[in-house]
DNA sequence: TGCAGGTTTGACCATTTGGTCAAGGGAACC
DNA sequence: GGTTCCCTTGACCAAATGGTCAAACCTGCA
């Protein structure tokens, strides 16, 4: 009879499977980064991952597949830092700890930064329930422990959603804007990074001390 | 011989081309805004603007022509505020209305917040000279600024590139990720702008105060 | 009112693009 | 060695898209 799986499943099963499920998602996290989704094409996935394009098909059931399953896949690590923002830290450490972290994201991943970043510029169409989902539970939830710290006198008063939203703003600007910023800075390499670290860090810790 | 101009030129000559050209560019912002550069066509601008396509193209050679008369007559309004801020003020309050002047901008022009967004995510590809020259100056002439307000102690010491890039980074972020932060908030209208003036105000005051 | 130039559009075109398909090549297990 | 499923691809398709063109339609002015 039908086939159960013409394709394969949501699991990679062989070898060859896992192989080229990575490549061609890491040729579409390069690619969709630098164009958006709209402006990328299967051509330059299928190029970048040194597949045909049937072959990419045959992997993944079309172009917002491949895209969707990036950004399940890259969610989860984008959260992290945030959930190990915990209420038992000494609070100003934790909180400059997470921006820190976060900077270091923008400096690592910056490819998955702008993917976000051109998902959600263009109004968050395909990860709209994951932000009024999980993203909006896991800052309901932070914003609590920051109030608690709050309460407790051991940071200054703030907003705490829109603390974070700075936090996420400040850092993030140096994997979006990249281009602005090395247009301004002219740097080596990342070497701006060092001079963005202790800025974020004093602004944080002034904004934050009692 | 051949008439010179078979399509209107660089200032509109008559009343309908006065009228159209800026219907088209109103139109334009919203589609370009919403879907990027790439995922824009003529057909929606051309919806949008309550005119045929080749209709649009009778005003405009293409569509990257109405994409960049776009972004050249925004790039003035955009750099405006930055060059309002003087060396003859107070500090504090020069940098603080600067911010909170962009933030304005940001809940008053997101269109035009996004459209810039959308560009330097993807890397700039057509308005890097102007990053590299006009944006490039200003702001090396504004950084100078404050470091002399730094240097006569008027403000707390900063890293003045950095400095900038932040209000950059929080006032837009209200603008570009209007998504996310709505699908976090859930505000009535724009009624989270309140908090975020406060909460910008708060946080560079703090930053800048010696 | 006539007419010269500005304005509008239906029909059309070439290219790009997401996606299909049937047929051919492999690997693994019996 | 053969069979069975997995993998790969050249050729193809329909729709979308940027752009053209000639003809028709307006509009302001002498």
């Amino acid at each position: 009879m039908g086939i159960e799986r013409q394709m394969p499943g949501r699991q990679p099963r062989t070898r060859i499977q896992k192989k080229n499920t990575e490549t061609i998602l890491e040729a579409a996290l390069d690619v969709f980064s630098q164009h958006g989704f709209r402006g990328s094409t299967l051509d330059q996935i299928a190029k970048a991952a040194g597949l045909s394009k049937p072959n990419l098909l045959y992997y993944f059931p079309s172009k917002v597949a491949i895209h969707r399953e990036l950004i399940d896949g890259l969610m989860q690590t984008w959260l992290d830092p945030l959930r190990k923002m915990q209420a038992e830290g000494e609070p100003i450490e934790e909180i400059l700890a997470y921006v820190l972290r976060k900077l270091e994201m923008a400096r690592e991943y910056p490819r998955e930064s702008r993917l976000f970043a051109n998902e959600i510029v263009q109004g968050a169409p395909n990860i709209m329930d994951k932000i009024e989902g999980e993203l909006k539970d896991l800052v309901d939830e932070k914003t609590q422990v920051i109030e608690g710290w709050i309460s407790a006198g051991r940071i200054a008063p703030v907003d705490p959603y829109h603390l974070i939203f700075s936090i996420w703003a400040t850092t993030q600007h140096y994997a979006d804007f990249d281009a602005q910023i090395r247009g301004i800075l002219h740097p080596e390499g990342d070497s701006h990074f060092e001079a963005a670290r202790a800025h974020l860090d004093t602004l944080f810790r002034r904004m934050l001390t009692p």
